[in-house]
RNA sequence: GGCCCCAUCGUCUAGUGGCCUAGGACACCACCCUCUCAAGGUGGAGGCACGGGUUCGAAUCCCGUUGGGGCUACCA
């Protein structure tokens, strides 16, 4: 049970605890970067606690080992926390706890409907979609495998503290029942947060908008549960796209290790993020961690959601690239080039016949588009008939292909089939040459795999611009 | 549809009733510097969404309109 004696004492105004909480999705999005920033930007300046909690409640989806890829992200951006990682797979018996007590007190109940039968009523209602309480009073048995739902109170408001955004109120009509457990018995998202919260006397929540709505919800819970005191919360607004739309992964470069990749420093990449939604209240903008702690307030996050700016984002990283000493450029930029040379190393290594032909081998990899030697180009163009379409027909089947050595295999083998073209081989030698540029070089699947689909399919794009433009009509 | 939230240059922002002829940064343009390109320097263009109030005075407060975003899963 949390204690928070600022409440009570008056005095001494307890260190506050806050946490982040990513759950395992095989990346890490910059705007839970950013969140994580703020939270441990707070912790620090007010002396407090920063925790790592990973929300691997859902065991259909979340894979161990896209843990480290949390961990290394967050040691990246030299956000340290001090307490954690703490598994919720690890701690089901709490949440099971918590689940007994809310079905003993009859906070919530056992419902058996689809969520086709939530939706066909809905529909038929008329109504807005949603759940209707169906299973309110039939008094389904909890103890079996159902999903258990919170009773939600039909009327009154509910208000909570939220440092960006002012306190906002919530009818409580508009909240459905909302799910606790699954009918496997697993915790729901909402239940396992709030008891992790409660169990880790958390007294700042700092997360991003999308949870506004799930505040009411939690605090429901919360009480319900008898935990006292609710955290006071901070919900930062979202990091946009051009569009104005969230980032996604789907259709945004959305992950930090992205941006490592791209040879954003990580000092830039803080800097920039910690100026989305907040500034120092002067005209600062290049800002070193410890100034920014320094001066950091949630009172001061802006409410509205922020664009962004790669642009920007890159101005910031030459502004740091210049300012190194020349040293430490010598030394971070070869250890760039070397994350990305030290997988393709051995691929080459027995078909070189000296170092330097290791350049010609490797340089697809390295640059935005690649040297492509024209000589060869239209030598295979004239010898392969059906170079254009066997172009066209990886596209389609790299786009949706599993992105290992083995789905890449696969993507290519059908998309020759599907030309009609005699051997792999063939099917093999216009993809090669618009990714790679060259005849020879590393193996082609490991190749693209490396090269990732997006580049992948940009430069099988790029190929078929080049065909046109090499063979005018006639 | 319902609920919540948001609104200052293209973008990130400063601004919390007079200091605002609205400041800074990125991007853009011009010039200077310069063996090129950058970097750097100087200057320029560019914004308070709209309409009503409140006030001696509104970017700042209130209401409405419009526009935008989020949520509305046995995901988190």
């Amino acid at each position: 049970m949390p204690l928070r004696t600022g409440a009570s004492v008056g005095i001494v105004q307890a260190a506050p605890r806050v946490r982040i909480a990513p759950s395992p999705t095989g990346y890490f999005h910059v705007g839970t970067g950013r969140t994580a920033l703020f939270n441990w930007m707070f912790a620090r300046r007010e002396g407090g606690t920063f925790v790592l909690r990973i929300e691997d409640t859902d065991t259909a989806r979340n894979r161990p080992e896209h843990v480290e890829g949390i961990l290394s992200s967050l040691r990246w951006l030299g956000l340290d926390w001090d307490e954690g990682p703490y598994l919720q797979s690890e701690r089901g018996e709490l949440y099971r706890d918590a689940i007994s007590t809310l079905v003993q007190s009859g906070a919530v109940y056992a419902c058996d409907c689809t969520t086709a039968q939530i939706q066909q009523r809905a529909r038929e209602r008329g109504g807005p979609p949603g759940y209707d309480g169906f299973c309110r009073d039939r008094g389904l048995d909890p103890a079996e495998s159902l999903m258990l739902r919170f009773k939600t109170p039909r009327e009154g408001t509910l208000q909570f503290t939220d440092l960006v955004r002012g306190d906002p109120t919530f009818p409580l009509a508009a909240i459905e029942d909302f799910g606790v457990r699954k009918s496997n018995g697993e915790p729901l998202f909402i239940l396992a947060n709030v008891v992790d919260d409660a169990d880790m006397a958390i007294t700042h929540v700092v997360r991003g908008e999308d949870h506004t709505s799930n505040t009411p919800k939690y605090a429901l819970l919360w009480e319900a549960l008898g935990y006292g005191e609710l955290p006071v919360f901070a919900h930062l607004p979202l990091i946009n796209n051009a569009q104005g739309k969230k980032l996604s992964k789907r259709r945004d470069k959305v992950a930090v290790e992205d941006f490592r990749d791209d040879g954003y420093l990580a000092e830039a990449m803080v800097n920039y993020l910690a100026l989305l939604g907040w500034s120092p209240g002067d005209d600062r903008e290049i800002l070193a961690l410890d100034e920014m702690v320094e001066a950091f307030r949630l009172e001061d996050v802006k409410s509205a959601p922020a664009i962004f700016d790669e642009r920007k984002l890159a101005a910031v990283n030459s502004h740091y690239l210049r300012n190194l000493p020349e040293a430490d450029f010598v030394e971070r930029s070869q250890e760039w080039l070397r994350s990305r040379w030290a997988p393709l190393a051995p691929l080459v290594q027995e078909r070189v016949r000296t170092l330097a032909e290791v350049y010609t081998m490797a340089d697809f990899a390295y640059r935005g588009e690649p040297v492509v030697d024209l000589v060869e180009w239209r030598k295979a163009v004239r010898k392969n008939a059906k170079f254009g379409e066997v172009l066209e027909a990886a596209i389609e089947t790299l786009a949706v292909a599993t992105w290992d050595v083995e789905g890449i295999h696969q993507a290519l083998s059908s998309a020759g089939e599907k030309v009609g073209v005699a051997n792999l081989r063939d099917a093999q030698a216009p993809v090669r040459l618009a990714v790679m540029g060259r005849p020879v070089g590393p193996p082609l699947m490991e190749g693209i795999e490396l090269l990732g689909r997006d580049r992948t399919l940009s430069r099988l794009r790029a190929g078929q611009v080049r065909l046109h433009e090499e063979s005018p009509t006639g």
